[in-house]
DNA sequence: GTGAAAGCGCTAACAT
DNA sequence: ATGTTAGCGCTTTCAC
């Protein structure tokens, strides 16, 4: 068994209230017990039990980030970004993936939950309902998913995907294609919305796609066939294996078919063709999500108050 | 504050022992009180406080892996791998990035120590009398860091080395460099160790470097300078920024210089020109770890007795 | 099969 | 400034 706080509290006479406090209320103690509590806690390798900490005070100190898929390079950033706004404001971050699976997710936040103040859950796979049902367990903020009375940071999309069938009809495209993600996503969803809306464009729509480079090659087939001469792929990952795929097949890009990515991930930059891509604010969204976080969870906003001074005082009678 | 054993203790008039036997020990409770017991937690909303759990039984559920890096390539399958053997096994598994900092590495063992019952602690950049204080406080298995008394998975790089230095010389490199990586790698120096046995071959050694495509790109100007015509570099980032680099300076690869990486990350593939790699079995390091640390984690090994008959025993008198 | 009670490691009033 | 006491939510003897 690891050293407690009474095993320091024995070993330097002291109780273990003032063991606590030597701890958690420094300034509370004299200096001379703190430097010897310290000394003896330093001896022995006492470290305190933030578990058991967290049990009375209610506050771990860790929050939780939850991805779809630790493997797609739109998540790194993300993560460090948050990483280090959590650090800033002395939290630790603590990260796990669901391999695009809701049960997991939803497993995932229950098993978070007790053990981080807070958790932020990126691009969920999870049903509004499922979500309504946890955001009752903890605070949580959602990033590319929208929710009623849920602080949320979502990427404007819309506008990229409207940018990038833009694009393509300005390059003289007629027929094209969007080849969409996964089920539950909500930024999947905001990208089919917003192409059905781009004027003088024949847009026919695959899908839903797994959001890796096999759901983009699984569909290439299709792509070739169907006659279109440009596409818009869900994101980066998937419109490599897009390309990949259509070029084993002697289907030129750009060429015969011009392909356009989500994310300006590394991974893009680095593909040959390079990608043309819809370049999303990642780091941002995960610094802010963590801020907006911690914010939520502080215990209530205190707004100013300030007097105002009108008629109905005055110097008391003798005062000149 | 959340709903506890008690609230569901009072709501199903039973006793606080009974709901907990109902969720740890269902076989010691009468089947219809277990029904009635799960209904009303049910209904309440009740869900374990596992850090609480964790307290009396001192077993969280929970592993840890910790990562210098989550945006390098060579990191997620690793990680996925990892998770996928702890789910198997009915842990969550969590994950931290040190961002490369060897005081951020230890300080998340110790964030993590309480809250998991083990840690998986990969390409550590600690020194190894920290990470052995460190090992005293909590059960971990290192990966890529080889230290006595601690479980260990490492991968055979230096063999990979040998045969990548083997593969210029075969071609008729003769000047070659060797750009290292980071000061605290183990991986690092066992290449080094490795390339200053290859016959035959002139190395020149640059190094220390970040493990990152910006440590690649830094060191082309000396690379372009020193006359080599093969480079052998850390990992595949490093290899790709020192290719992008000495491009933009003119220096074709592989036409005045051969370049090789160390992981086969999807980077790696999807860079052009493909890049030559030395492959290493992350997925099957992840999936060993977190086996190795739940076996070393199990309070004892069991052996299994068995009976061996010889002549002391036989039927009793009167029993033909 | 269920209840009573002690205790895991720590903090937070309340005393002194 | 320090000691006392009562829990936090849960498990686990020990009785009955």
């Amino acid at each position: 068994m690891a050293v407690t706080i009474r095993d320091v509290a024995h070993a330097s006479g002291v109780h273990v209230s003032t063991v606590s406090r030597t701890f958690s209320a420094p300034h509370m103690v004299n200096a001379e017990t703190r430097t010897r509590v310290l000394a003896v806690a330093e001896k022995l390798g006492y470290r305190p039990n933030r578990a058991a900490r967290a049990l009375t005070t209610g506050r771990t100190g860790n929050l939780g980030l939850i991805v779809a898929d630790l493997a797609n390079p739109f998540f790194p950033p993300l993560i460090k970004a948050a990483q280090a706004a959590a650090r800033g404001q002395d939290y630790h971050l603590f990260v796990a993936d669901t391999d695009e699976n809701p049960v997991e997710e939803q497993d995932l936040v229950q098993a978070f939950s007790k053990q981080v103040d807070g958790i932020v859950l990126c691009s969920p796979r999870s049903s509004n309902k499922a979500l309504e049902k946890l955001a009752e367990t903890i605070p949580f903020v959602l990033v590319n998913r929208r929710m009623r009375g849920v602080p949320t940071v979502v990427m404007d999309v819309a506008q990229g995907a409207r940018a990038a069938m833009g694009h393509l009809a300005g390059l003289g495209h007629r027929r094209v294609a969007l080849v969409a993600g996964p089920a539950g996503s909500w930024t999947s969803g905001e990208i089919r919305r917003a192409v059905a809306e781009v004027p003088g464009l024949d847009t026919l729509v695959i899908g839903p796609n797994a959001p890796t480079e096999e759901g983009g090659a699984a569909v290439a087939e299709r792509v070739a066939e169907a006659g279109v001469t440009g596409v818009l792929a869900y994101n980066d990952l998937v419109a490599i294996g897009l390309i990949e795929a259509l070029e084993e097949r002697g289907v030129s890009v750009p060429g015969d078919v011009s392909v356009i990515g989500v994310d300006d991930s590394v991974t893009g930059r680095l593909h040959r063709p390079k990608l043309t891509t819809v370049a999303m604010p990642a780091a941002d969204a995960g610094r802010m999500a963590v801020d907006l976080l911690i914010k939520s969870m502080s215990a209530a906003t205190v707004l100013e108050t300030h007097l105002v001074v009108r008629e109905s005082t005055a110097p008391p009678k003798g005062i000149p």
